[in-house]
DNA sequence: TTGTATGCGTTATCAA
DNA sequence: TTGATAACGCATACAA
């Protein structure tokens, strides 16, 4: 049923490498012929099979991009950066959704390995396992010398591995985000730290750490309280907060997605913001202005850095082995924090009372 | 470098057919021999080509779907619900970011059909289009000689191909949704109808239209207003609502997202929600219990449905050829619509104000 | 400018 | 239980 290039070949009265030609642009076929060939592909309804060509020309033309989260926008403005160099390149991008799984991750540049993608992104932070990052380690190197590029986008590549990496200045950001909560008074801040065991909460965490410390504040005076990157985490967080009075003038959201959760269930508590407790984010993705009140956060340049990942995948942008490419983070300061409130001690009567 | 099945069973001392049955272990393979091979195996970090098993065997284990925004948590819902499917399967699940164009839908389409792969789901809303619905339509009888499923999840599968599809009620439930607004005295409502020869959109504007007709109004009395289907869209229609002054009581976002975008520009500009204006949304995600008031919306079973086409698509669920599952859409009444109040008019002062 | 012939790495059929 | 060997559909080096 399904026709190849013989069938067109036989029907336009060439041989299949003519025809091959044809489709491929790749040498020089007489016009005439050419025409004939066209047409015999139009009658058929031909479609190249993908995995002969890639079996033939050892190649693909698909980039793949792993992801923790499909429907999170931080990972939305990712792949839709990377997409635009794949197109660039010709290339198709397919997403894969990880769930954050270290499994899954593995599983699927395994898969993309085997389909001898042209490039693998793998985005976002990974876990901070070292059994994780040597499998990862051994998969680059399978890939590297199967011609499929690897590039790390949001964390570094495995040591040892040839994969370049943009990374982005979590620890610098967080660092610069405390600096700016203890310039405007605060003293007494919660911290939200994303998933644990993950090298973007890590890196904030220890961003802020290390502020605190410049600044003569034992962090372990501060509250590091585990959660997830989403909103529900943030909504989650913030009742919890209120309920249990904790004593605290700021919180500082491992992500402006979180952030905004935390506001929502603050503001249904009655807490104020920032009158009496200051929230930040981390980010600045588009719902950070959306958020009333427009959120203080760390922007890091998710857009451009995807492009950047995008043009070493496709090759585009070359890159010595296991370069890195750092990505500054900015602080953008704006109306979710001011001056220490009142806190949430005694609040809970709020919450109840709701 | 990169190891092969001769290679490996150079090294076991055996045929490479007998590698290849230990890889797939569909026929008997004595222990001693297995033990060999799979030692080989490791020690040759080999790793199965994957357009070479599809060529020879014809089919791979890749399930595509196509999204219009991989962002958007509707989507996100929808491609969560597959992918579980098609893990159970043993598939893995690569999506593709369509951006809502009706090329990149076709684009993509091909690729997976090159590809070979297993499956293809097609999600959400497409375009109004008589030859985008006969191109789609060629792709799908292709697709199915070639032996790859194809799935609508969110529309109807286009005239006289062989696909199944899994539709939503956008239409009762807009019906529903607006005569839930009338009963509470609303007359002048605007509606945010989403974009335009769009399959989702007129569904939900063609069921609001009966519902107003049959309850004596003439649907030209009210607003329609094209939109988007994101939350910045409703943030721009709320505050152009505003600014304009609009004459109405009620606003139907043309889904929860972007009704979440309309409240936060409300709020922004002081309008009340639902004591100055009610606003209702569609979907029923997770933001709508989110937002400040709790959004009047109508539930659609998204995860249901999403795997329903997961399972058609692996096969798991057989359907006759054409075969269309209804899902129902189910009201669900919460705080943002109440009794008509004052409206926008007059309210553009505030907006300055702000 | 075109055709012939070979190889890509698997799976699967047929013998042994 | 295992080994030869023929497809699978295409790209390409080599000839013509």
């Amino acid at each position: 049923m399904a026709a190849t290039l013989a069938d067109v070949a036989a029907r336009a009265g060439v041989s299949s490498a003519t025809v091959s030609r044809v489709l491929n642009g790749n040498y020089p076929v007489a016009e005439a012929t050419r025409r004939r060939v066209t047409e015999a592909l139009r009658e058929l309804n031909y479609v190249v099979n993908g995995p002969a060509r890639a079996l033939a020309a050892a190649t693909s033309e698909v980039l793949g991009v792993l992801v923790n989260d499909v429907s999170d926008p931080f990972f939305g403005v990712l792949a839709s950066g990377i997409q635009r160099e794949a197109a660039e390149a010709d290339l198709l991008t397919m997403i894969c959704h990880t769930a954050g799984s270290a499994d899954d991750e593995l599983r699927y540049m395994e898969l993309l390995l085997r389909q001898r993608a042209r490039a693998i992104v793998v985005t976002g932070g990974g876990p901070e396992d070292d059994g994780h990052r040597r499998r990862t380690a051994d998969l680059v190197r399978q890939s590297v010398s199967r011609g499929t590029r690897v590039v790390f986008c949001g964390r570094e590549a495995p040591p040892d591995s040839e994969a370049a990496s943009v990374v982005f200045d979590n620890d610098g950001g967080a660092a610069a985000l405390t600096r700016l909560l203890l310039a405007a008074g605060h003293r007494r801040i919660a911290y939200l730290t994303g998933p644990p065991h993950h090298t973007t909460s890590s890196a904030r965490v220890a961003g802020a750490r290390q502020a605190l410390t410049e600044a003569g504040i034992d962090p372990d005076s501060c509250l590091w309280i585990r959660s997830g990157f989403s909103r529900a985490a943030g909504l989650e967080a913030g009742r919890e907060l209120v309920r249990a009075g904790v004593d605290c003038t700021a919180v500082v959201a491992g992500n402006d997605l979180t952030a905004s959760g935390v506001i929502a269930s603050f503001r249904a508590c009655g807490v104020r913001v920032p009158e009496d407790v200051s929230v930040a984010g981390f980010d600045d993705l588009p719902v950070a202005v959306d958020v009333v009140p427009e959120l203080t956060t760390v922007r890091l340049p998710l857009r451009s850095g995807a492009v950047t990942a995008g043009r070493i995948a496709t090759g585009a942008r070359r890159t010595a082995p296991g370069a890195v490419v750092r990505m500054p983070a900015e602080l953008r300061s704006r109306d979710s924090v001011a001056a220490p409130g009142g806190g949430l001690t005694g609040m809970a009567g709020r919450l109840r009372a709701h």
